[in-house]
DNA sequence: AGAGTAAAAGAACGAACGTTCATTTACTTG
DNA sequence: CAAGTAAATGAACGTTCGTTCTTTTACTCT
């Protein structure tokens, strides 16, 4: 056999990201084989080397579209003219509805850093912190504006952050709470640990 | 060559514990090679064999090690007669004094549940499972006590677990902040998100 | 001291790995 | 319709994998 009738070079391209996300995402970069993903795909092995010159470019395209659409995602998100507060009000929301139907790809990025040769990691390790300084931004705003009461920034942006990242460990769709639900309960905790409008300063 | 001088089977399987739990959480159970933690250990591939039935043996006795510890160190804080609040302060500071120094099994424990056999998986499923309890208790008894004020229990839960889990991603020894003061921030944190001592109900 | 056991070396096993390559076939373009 | 390119097959490459096995040596116990 040669080509398939049919055979569709983006169209290939992309199922092979879609079938190495679950199955890198379930099993680690290193326990997924070419083979695995060819499998997956319905394609031969070597026919996977027509998209992608090795294994490590495919992990590295699905960390990378992923960090890009979750940055547009939140760039796409109007906030003009919100006070502090209503930016994180916004952006717990936002985390929230945008990870959960990509806890795949959520988990593979956040763990799989170290599949990654060091020109790569930079990459991918530039834009993870670019999302954490979201947080920190808005954290540092809404102090300087007094609607946020900290003791620390840094330790309030990664409370904030790992309280929101562990969402996805434990969510499922056919659980007990609604997303919406689940995004109220998260900006409630969000703001009370975060001092929202207290009155005293913080006492640590 | 053959059994070398002063050669002590229970040292050397602890040496292939010790060796092996850095390289799982840097590369990964399925990136590590059994000739890896050999040549970590000083010893011949073959010579592993002697102390584990086969590599999948050495992550599990890891987890399971350190599950134990970790629920072992939490029954030995004494906690007679504290009130939720005053236990979950305990707890915070245990949480966080018990795993900073234990980065790399901490990881491990949470992120190598996939390349489990499913026996195994049951079985270290279990032991997390009873730490998500100790939390989920606290708070309902906080909450049964009025100290505590939440909109929902296994959320609430949920945050504070992923909040706290989340301290070891990012710190580090030579950082700014010592672990005292790291436990007092997110002592604060925690008892903001759980709404301690609010005079109003939890508004959502 | 001699017998039995514990602990290592080191070679070897087949299977699986990522990758390459020649080849074949389908599509596209002039 | 012919020439060129895109996209696949399937076999093969050299390595490395987890594991097994035989052999050798160090220690322990009577």
């Amino acid at each position: 056999m040669a080509r398939t009738i049919g055979a569709d070079g983006r169209k290939t391209t992309q199922r092979i990201l879609d079938e190495s996300l679950p199955l890198i995402a379930k099993l680690g970069y290193s326990a997924v084989s070419m083979r695995m993903i060819a499998g997956a795909v319905g394609v031969n092995v070597g026919a996977l080397y027509n998209h992608f010159p090795n294994k490590q470019n495919i992990l590295v395209r699905l960390m990378t579209d992923h960090m890009n659409a979750l940055l547009t995602g939140w760039n796409n998100v109007d906030t003009t003219g919100l006070t502090p507060a209503q930016r994180m009000d916004h952006f717990v929301r936002f985390h929230i509805a945008f990870n959960i139907p990509r806890a795949d790809a959520v988990f593979l990025s956040f763990m799989e850093l170290r599949s990654l040769e060091p020109d790569n990691h930079k990459v991918i390790e530039e834009l993870r912190s670019q999302y954490e300084n979201i947080i920190a931004t808005i954290i540092r705003d809404g102090v300087d504006a007094h609607e946020f009461h900290v003791a620390d920034n840094h330790v309030a942006t990664m409370s904030v952050l790992g309280s929101l990242v562990g969402v996805n460990t434990w969510y499922r769709e056919t659980g007990r709470l609604s997303k919406s639900k689940i995004q109220d309960y998260y900006v409630e905790m969000t703001f009370r640990a975060l001092g929202y409008n207290e009155e005293r300063d913080a006492n640590v």
